[in-house]
DNA sequence: AGACCCGTTGTTAACGTTCACAGTCTTGCC
DNA sequence: GGCAAGACTGTGAACGTTAACAACGGGTCT
């Protein structure tokens, strides 16, 4: 017995002694090794209960160099959709068993995601999950510290890591595609920020909905995600003749475009029809309940763990593997014929 | 020279030779002990930097007993009140020199919280935050693992532990008065989950607001937090003769209610009047822009790091501390003389 | 019967850092 | 000139785990 003062939380000796074995055995029965005889298994498992062993993480974690913590790196989780992909990485790395530990950025930019890249390595993750949906984010990315499995998420084509991503491209067709099926003779636009490429992939899907069609494509009009930069965009758009049909990137911008109507007396969808982007939880109860394009944030979670735990307990140089998570198209009542 | 094939990371000892100091003058370089020569120190600085030499945290932690690392756990980031508070705790404690290792539940109970706790004590983090909004997971802290400094964040009484949080009985009754004092005869009040702490202080701020005018306090409706929770609380309401004042436990559920009185042909303000709960990006843009009541989440996150610090760097038993954050009213266009 | 293998267990040595302590070299001062 | 105090540096031993290897016993095969 140790003495009454003996606070110290017991080690994996005190669990040897109390179950007369080496402390060997222990270890491996608590890594689950095959060669150890039922008997001695038992008495162990039942000195660790009865000390309230608890193996320590960081002692184990110095001699495998396994930390089985990930680091994952994400502006602003403040937004809808990097919240939502942050949640989805971190439920699925704990039903893998590795800790998560965040780096949440107010700015991308190379420097500031080097940091972070550096401060995760002096941490010993095992990988790394980048949600890098700014062009200089991915651009960051160039320069990784080696050795270091890493997975982007909404990243571009730079650098050789793997990447996860939504077909930003494919919603934005989707968005215009519906939009001139309608009937509609052209579809105006509410772009994200020039240097997302997100904002950039929808810009491209849209353009080549229009352009299959023939049509010509207006000059879309500039936002940053914001409700307030919708809210501009649909007082421009209110004050223009010829519009009845946007497509706005995202769902709260498209908000500030609904709002901007009601203000000015134009009416959604009679008059003008609007395709948001995102589906976020309120769209369905905007007035008008938004049609829009729906990213499967989870499934972009999910899959980035995926790809990254494939790399980590893969061995040998892993390939660079791309997966794109396909949107799909929600129908509400924010549009209609002209 | 190591040989070609040497792909090992440097170590100490490596940095040592190289400046041919001792390794434990390394270490006082690197923690900035003051009793080392200019000179020497600049030699151990070259050094590492011409190795690139990184310190290990993880072997660093096994003797210092400290991780650097706190934990935070957290119900549905997907929220933007959770969001916003794990983000603005995140920011703080980097900016204090600690990780953040995050845990997200999907649903708050006993069992699951106490999961969460093993799990952050087996990684061995030097302190936790918990936002622990409802009733049962306040319990949990009940039964905490002894010796981590711990925080809870809108958590209630129950345990030892300090508490950050928003003054929830405050808010519901700024925005009881303030309908009131618009000449409403009375307010009604589409509250959260009963087993949310702060659905409950909201429902008891509506309360006192109304008995200090000697009001009756209708019956409340109940909701989820959802959009679409307040969007049937919403239609109940459009049914009802007697309602031209609404206080909505959160803006989401607010956002329900305005598109159900839409729908039915109220308007918002001439018939009710809406006042929300949270002020989320949204809110300025829905139709019409929500008069709410602004918590400051971000504050929350930065104070319960601080309270933090304080237990895990001063000596001694900590204190149990209590910090309430104020919320302020926000004055927008849903709410008018009845 | 002896060699050999395999299941089971123990012994010893890492892993890379900090801590405790013991030196050595200045410096100042009587 | 000697001595104490302090600055600076080095040595050895932790921290708690897993890896590598050795040792032992009982069974099987020849």
């Amino acid at each position: 017995m140790g003495s009454i003062r003996d606070r110290r939380p017991p080690v994996m000796a005190d669990v040897a002694k109390e179950a007369g074995v080496s402390h060997q055995t222990v270890s491996r029965v608590l890594n689950e090794h095959p060669n150890v005889r039922g008997e001695t298994r038992a008495r162990v498992l039942e000195a660790i209960e009865k000390l309230g062993y608890r193996r320590n993480l960081v002692a184990r974690a110095l001699v495998t160099k396994h930390s089985r913590t990930l680091g994952v790196v994400s502006f602003d989780t403040t937004l809808y959709g990097p919240a939502s992909t942050v949640y989805g990485i971190e439920r699925a790395a704990r039903a893998a068993g590795y800790f998560v530990s965040i780096v949440s950025l107010k700015s991308i930019d190379r420097s500031g995601v080097r940091d972070a890249l550096d401060y995760l390595a002096d941490q010993a993750v095992d990988g790394i999950v980048v949600v890098a949906p700014q062009r200089s984010a991915a651009e960051a990315l160039a320069d990784l510290p080696v050795g270091v499995p890493t997975v982007a998420v909404e990243g571009g084509e730079a650098g050789d890591v793997s990447v996860v991503c939504v077909d930003q491209v494919e919603g934005g067709r989707l968005a215009t595609r519906h939009l001139l099926s309608l009937g509609h003779e052209t579809v105006w636009h509410v772009r994200g920020p020039s240097d997302w490429l997100e904002a950039e992939g929808r810009v491209a899907g849209w353009r080549a909905a229009l352009a299959l069609e023939g049509r010509e494509a207006p000059e879309p009009l500039a936002g940053d995600w914001s409700p307030r930069s919708g809210y501009e965009a649909g007082r421009s758009l209110a004050s223009m003749r010829d519009v009845t049909a946007v497509f706005v990137a995202n769902d709260q911008m498209a908000l500030g475009v609904l709002r901007a109507f009601t203000e000015r007396g134009v009416r959604v969808p009679d008059q003008v029809s609007v395709v948001g982007f995102d589906d976020i939880p309120e769209s369905e109860f905007f007035s008008p309940p938004l049609t829009t394009i729906r990213q499967d944030f989870g499934a972009v979670g999910r899959h980035s763990i995926e790809v990254l735990l494939r790399q980590i307990e893969g061995q040998g140089p892993w390939a660079r593997e791309r997966l794109v998570v396909p949107p799909s198209f929600v129908s509400r009542a924010s549009t209609a014929r002209p």
